[in-house]
DNA sequence: AAAAGCCCCTGGATGC
DNA sequence: TGCATCCAGGGGCTTT
């Protein structure tokens, strides 16, 4: 489910307030998408420094080591020192001085991961490939130019792959193309200059609103506060199909590519 | 190197 | 009410 936006909503909401905790206990539920890859329980007495983003994982930089976690499809974080008890789905319960962390996540594609630190293999396997952080200054049109300059793809799903820029999921991936007005069957190497100035555009400020808009809540997202998003009040294109397009009127189209559905505006994204 | 499929898993909506 | 089917915000892995 999360998608950039939703990812770093979320480490906002709980950054600041667990930065500094010590941990004083780990709780493993069942199995997410991979092991811990350590013993809970070596865990016990290290400090939380910071929470930082890279792509669609956070990094909780440990005074040794760091956890890395994925949100998977389904998966949200919470964080305070009131949480409900805790229930069929929570995976991952971490207490600390601060704050109890938990990871909620009914389909179970999250993870949570102990790494010793960036250069770890496991770190490098999970975040060596991947793309441009989109809302990093170092994201240029100039890079993104060249990154689609040799993929045939289209360019719908070299966004989703997360090898040229990170973070944009389904939906964005549909919102930002409307924004920019192309088709999302076009193969990415085939867009001209202007119009790929207008996708750059448009994923950085399509990707800024969201998370000003607390993320997307399409079912069940929250922050670690327990806030949901509204973004999906704003969404175009993203679940629309049949309905009038926003700027022209047309019927929304949904088509599958890659086992992932698509919505665009025939008329409003032409080539 | 890049592209296309296949899965992992649970639950909600829809249809018969 | 019950049961089958399809769909869902991701992405690593294997095979072309």
């Amino acid at each position: 489910m999360p998608e950039l936006p939703e990812v770093e909503v979320t480490r906002l909401s709980f950054a600041d307030r667990i930065a500094g905790a010590r941990i004083l206990k780990v709780h493993m539920g069942k199995p997410l998408r991979w092991p811990l890859q350590c013993d809970p329980e070596s865990l016990i007495g290290r400090q939380v420094i910071a929470v930082r983003r890279r792509g669609k994982y956070l990094i909780l930089d440990l005074s040794v080591g760091q956890l890395l976690v994925h949100l998977g499809m389904s998966g949200s974080l919470s964080f305070g020192t009131k949480l409900p008890p805790s229930g069929l789905h929570d995976h991952f319960d971490m207490q600390t001085t601060q704050g109890r962390l938990r990871l909620n996540d009914p389909r179970r594609f999250g993870a949570v991961v102990y790494v010793t630190g960036d250069s770890d293999p496991t770190s490098a396997k999970l975040l060596g490939k991947l793309g441009m952080e989109p809302l990093a200054d170092d994201f240029t049109l100039q890079r993104f130019e060249l990154g689609l300059k040799h993929r045939k793809a289209p360019i719908k799903q070299v966004l989703l792959a997360g090898n040229v820029v990170v973070g944009v999921g389904n939906i964005y991936a549909s919102e930002a193309l409307f924004r920019a007005g192309i088709r999302p069957t076009r193969s990415a190497s085939t867009i001209g200059k202007q119009r790929v100035a207008s996708l750059y555009g448009a994923i950085r400020s399509v990707l800024a609103q969201a998370v000003q808009a607390g993320g997307a809540t399409l079912r069940d997202f929250s922050n670690a506060h327990g806030e949901h998003g509204h973004f999906q009040m704003q969404a175009q294109v993203y679940g629309r199909a049949q309905e009038p397009c926003v700027v022209c009127g047309t019927r929304i189209r949904a088509i599958r590519q890659g086992q992932r559905s698509t919505f665009f505006c025939p008329s409003c994204q032409k080539a």
